[in-house]
DNA sequence: AATCATTATATGCATTGACATTCAATGCGC
DNA sequence: GCGCATTGAATGTCAATGCATATAATGATT
């Protein structure tokens, strides 16, 4: 059943690119020059951030890896990237010392609010 | 007119995401592990041969630039692998000998013609 | 408690890609 | 014909990524 031509799955694909290229490109482009934050290391602020509801929730790198398409390798890199730029922190789990608790600091609280609405307006720029 | 809502935009990207990462991810092994192929070399030999129609057209680097999502330097280099491998050739122009010509070989299109089915799967798997 | 498999993360290495620069061919103005 | 800006493509350099592997802490088995 639903028996698509190979035309169209094949537009479905050229417009996933078409969209996923054209808005990553402006996010990168965008977020790095206002805001010195490459896409994925936003990505990763926004996740940490989504995580503290109120003031200091934890994450583990685990679980950030589970809500990002990026790489183990990839994601421990730059969360060192973020480390070193002070906006997040790692601290050694005490139950378990395999594992890194990841908090946004102050500056990175600000950082990732100051470009959200950066994010917020090129996303609605190609999909709105 | 057409207030969507950030979170409108926001699922639209997500959805983005997650059907160009999914799809790409599996293109780029199953053309790596069955053909030998990583997926701009693959989308590479589509469009040579997608323009020619009979036999033997030739295609400029600035054409093939204008039909991918590749950097003029990923390109050239992408286009030296697979000169390298075999699978096209660059000719450089008699009218303007800045700019080469690019055919596919014998080669190349079988190799390419062995893959596109591999290539029209993953895309029916994830958009049909 | 000694061994062994598993889990969480970090790191060495190779690949890929982008940006800036370079080089050669072209064509324009004079 | 001679400079000079432009254009098509290649290359140097560097950042980001993935895979494989290393390290280290846990947990299970004996």
């Amino acid at each position: 059943m639903d028996p698509e031509s190979d035309q169209d799955v094949c537009a479905k694909w050229s417009e996933t690119l078409r969209a996923y290229h054209g808005t990553s490109c402006e996010l990168e482009n965008e977020l790095q020059s206002r805001h010195q934050l490459g896409l994925s290391e936003f990505e990763v602020l926004q996740v940490l951030s989504g995580h503290c509801g109120g003031a200091d929730e934890k994450v583990m790198m685990k679980d950030l890896e589970a809500e990002m398409y990026l790489s183990q390798s990839a994601l421990s890199r730059t969360v060192t990237r973020l480390e070193k730029a002070g906006l997040v922190t790692r601290a050694a789990c005490e139950l378990d010392r395999r594992a890194n608790h990841l908090m946004l600091t102050a500056a990175g609280r600000e950082r990732w609010e100051a470009a959200r609405p950066t994010h917020e307006a090129v996303l609605r720029k190609h999909f709105a």
